[in-house]
DNA sequence: AGCGATAGTGCAAACGATTGCCCGACCCCG
DNA sequence: CGGGGTCGGGCAATCGTTTGCACTATCGCT
C-alpha cells in the first residue's frame, strides 16, 4: 500500500514483489495459513472467514504466486515439453496450437522445441527439456526403430506420442491405415486402376500405414500392388516433385496418385504441370492432411483431413492423466476424406 | 555409486537426484565450493585442482543442476517469452525457429504461445508468462495503436518487438517499406501501370509500411494512387480471394496486383481463375513472404523474401541484450525480390 | 621478521512456497 | 465435570542453489 507501489498502474505492483509473507504480515497470521488459504483444495483446514480475508488482501496487493518457489518444493513444474519435427510444418504447427492451448487450460505450460529432423537431436532436446524439470514429455518425432520411448519408459519419465506411433507406447494419433484406405478407396471409385502412391519415408508409421491402407483398398478390389509405382521420397514438395517426375515420365504412368501428405501433392502436380499433363483430366491426385492451401490451389486438392488441434488436445489430456497415475489409454482419431477438384474427373483410360 | 542408481542405464541417475550437496558430501568439501566450482565465471575463488575434482565426480555421478533452485535463488530463470499471433503461419513459424534455436544456444529456453488473432489475449498470455517469471518478452503481435508496449516499458518490463514495430520501441523486422516499394517498382518495370494494392489490415506496421513502398514508387514514377485499387482485407487467403474478386470484375480492373502477403496473393489467383483471368498473361501478381509454397504454385509466384529466421534469432539477440543492460538498438533487415513466373509477362494495356 | 594482501574455503542466510506435526480452543456427550 | 474429537492455525523444516561475509593459510615485500 505505500506510495512506490501506486507507479505501476493497470497491472499492479511489479511480479514478484509481494509474496505469501507479506500477506501474512499484513493479516498478522503465520505464511502457511496463507498459503493453505490460497490452495482451494487443502482439505478444509481453513475458516471461511480467514481464507476470505486472505484472498481480499492477496487481490488487493496484486498477488502473483511464484511458481519457481512452489517447484522447487513441489518437484512439479507443471510445464511440458513437446517435441515436434519442424514448426514451419502446417500440420504440426497446428497440433502444436491445440495442445499449448489445453495445456493453459489445465494450468500447464508448453514448452516446444523443433528438431529440425536432425538426427540425435530428438534425445538431445528431450534432454534438455527435462534438464529444465518438464513433468512430461509429449514427442512428435519418434520414428519406428527409435529407440528413445523404451529408454523413457525404462527412465519411468512420463511421455506419450503423438501422431506417430512407436511400439505400444501411450500415443495420441489419426488412423493412418484408415485414411490411406480412405484416400485409394476414392480413386478406385472414380475408375482408376494404375494408383501410383508417394510414401514418403518408410520409417515412419504415418506414412507406413497410410501404405498399408493403400495395399488394402487395393487388394480389395483385386488390384495388384506395383511396386513400380510406390515411391519413397521426402515429406517435402520437392519429394514429390521428384518421384512425380518420374512416375509421370513412365510410358504407362499411373492415372492417379495418392500423396501421403500435401506437401508432396503439390511437387506431384508441379510435376504434371511441367510434363504437360493437366490435372483433374489426366491424373487425380489426393493427399493428405487437407492443410488448409488444399482448398486453394487453382485446382484444389483433394485430401483426407486429420483433426489435428485436437490430436494436440488429446496428447495434453493424455499424459496428465499418466501424470496423475491414471490408465492412459492410446487415442485413434477417424479421419475424413475432402473430395475436391483434383479428383473430380473419372479416369480415362488409355 | 550405489546399486539402485546402476538401473538407470545411458543418461545416469534419474534427474534430481544427485544435487551439488551429494558431490560436497562425497568430496569432503562445502556445498559452495561445488556450486562456485561448476560455474566456471565466479572470478577464479578456486583452486584448479578442486574444481577439476568436483567436476570429475559431478560427471561421474550424472549431475545435473536444479534451474529451479537455481532460478529462486537468482531471479533469472533464462526464460523468454515469445507471443506470436499464429503459430500455423509460415512466417511465423520461421521466425519462432530461430528465435528458439539462438536461444537454446545462449542458454535460454523460449516459451511460446500463440494469441490466434483473438482481442486482449496479447495482454492476457503476455502476463501469464510474466507470472511464470519469464526474464522477458518478444512480441510479434502489436498493433499500431497497442498500448501494451508502452505499459511494459513503464512497467520496466524487458521486452523487443518482432517483426511488427510500434512507437520506437526496440524493434527487429524487416524493411517493409522498401519491400513494397522493390514490388511495386519491378511491376512498374513490367510495364504495369493500373497496380492494385490488397493492403491486409491497416492497422499493423507491417502493411502499412508496404503500402507507403507501394505508393512512392507510384509517385516516383509519376502514377496516381488510385483509391480504388487499394483493399484492406485479411491476411488469409480468403482475405485476397474477396478482395481480389471485386477489383478484378471491375471494367478497368488492374493489370497487376501487389498483394502484402503470400497467402493474399494465392487468394487473388484463385480470384482471377474463377473470373477466366489466365496468369500471368493477363495479370501480374506479387507476393511478400516468399513463403515456401510460392515456387511451387502452378503459376510460380513472385515475392519478397525476408529473412525470417535471422529476425527471429536477431529478436532475442536484442532483448538479451536489453537483458544485460546493454544498448539496444532496433534491428532492419532487407528484403529481396525473387522474381518468377506471376510477373513474368510484360503488362498488355487494354 | 613483520605486515598487509590475496587466494581458497567454510558458514549460514537467503530465495518463496509447501507440509508434517503439534497445540490450544472449543464442542459434545456421558 | 472430564475425556475424546475436531477445527483452525502456528512452527519449523525443506526443496537445491547462490552469495556476502568471515576465516586461515600462504605469499610478497620492505
Amino acid at each position: 500500500m505505500s506510495r512506490q507501489h501506486a507507479e505501476h498502474g493497470a497491472s499492479g505492483r511489479p511480479a514478484g514483489s509481494t509474496t505469501i509473507r507479506t500477506i501474512a504480515d499484513e493479516l498478522g497470521v503465520h505464511p502457511s495459513t496463507v498459503s493453505r488459504a490460497l490452495r482451494e483444495d487443502e482439505s478444509r483446514k481453513i475458516s471461511a472467514a480467514t481464507r476470505a480475508r486472505v484472498l481480499a488482501t492477496a487481490e488487493a496487493l496484486g498477488f502473483r504466486p511464484n511458481p519457481v518457489a512452489s517447484s522447487l518444493r513441489t518437484k512439479k513444474t507443471r510445464t511440458v515439453g513437446l517435441l515436434i519435427p519442424r514448426l514451419a510444418d502446417v500440420v504440426l504447427a497446428r497440433m502444436f496450437e491445440g495442445a499449448e492451448d489445453r495445456a493453459r487450460q489445465l494450468g500447464y505450460q508448453a514448452i516446444t522445441t523443433s528438431t529440425r529432423d536432425e538426427p540425435g537431436s530428438e534425445r538431445k532436446l528431450a534432454e534438455g527439456l527435462l534438464e529444465r524439470r518438464v513433468d512430461g514429455l509429449i514427442l512428435a518425432t519418434s520414428t519406428t526403430g527409435d529407440p528413445y520411448p523404451d529408454e523413457l519408459e525404462r527412465r519411468r519419465i512420463p511421455f506419450v506420442l503423438l501422431n506417430r506411433s512407436s511400439r505400444d507406447h501411450p500415443c495420441v494419433r489419426g488412423d493412418d491405415e484408415l485414411g490411406g484406405y480412405l484416400a485409394t478407396r476414392h480413386l478406385i471409385a472414380k475408375g482408376h486402376r494404375r494408383i501410383a502412391l508417394i510414401a514418403g519415408p518408410p520409417e515412419l508409421s504415418t506414412t507406413a500405414l497410410r501404405r498399408q491402407g493403400f495395399e488394402r483398398a487395393l487388394a480389395e478390389n483385386d488390384l495388384h500392388s506395383d511396386a513400380r509405382l510406390v515411391m519413397s521420397s521426402s515429406l517435402e514438395p520437392q519429394g514429390g516433385f521428384d518421384a512425380g517426375t518420374q512416375l509421370l515420365a513412365r510410358p504407362d504412368r499411373p492415372t492417379a496418385v495418392f500423396a501421403v501428405n500435401d506437401a508432396t501433392a503439390v511437387g506431384v502436380m508441379a510435376a504434371a504441370r511441367d510434363l504437360g499433363i493437366r490435372l483433374p483430366d489426366d491424373l487425380a491426385v489426393c493427399g493428405y492432411n487437407d492443410s488448409d492451401l488444399s482448398g486453394l490451389l487453382p485446382i484444389p486438392l483433394t485430401s483426407i483431413a486429420l483433426p489435428l488441434r485436437d490430436m494436440g488436445r488429446a496428447a495434453v489430456d493424455l499424459l496428465l492423466a499418466r501424470l496423475t497415475g491414471q490408465a492412459a489409454e492410446s487415442v485413434v482419431l477417424a479421419p475424413r476424406l475432402i473430395a475436391r477438384e483434383s479428383t473430380s474427373r473419372p479416369a480415362r483410360h488409355p
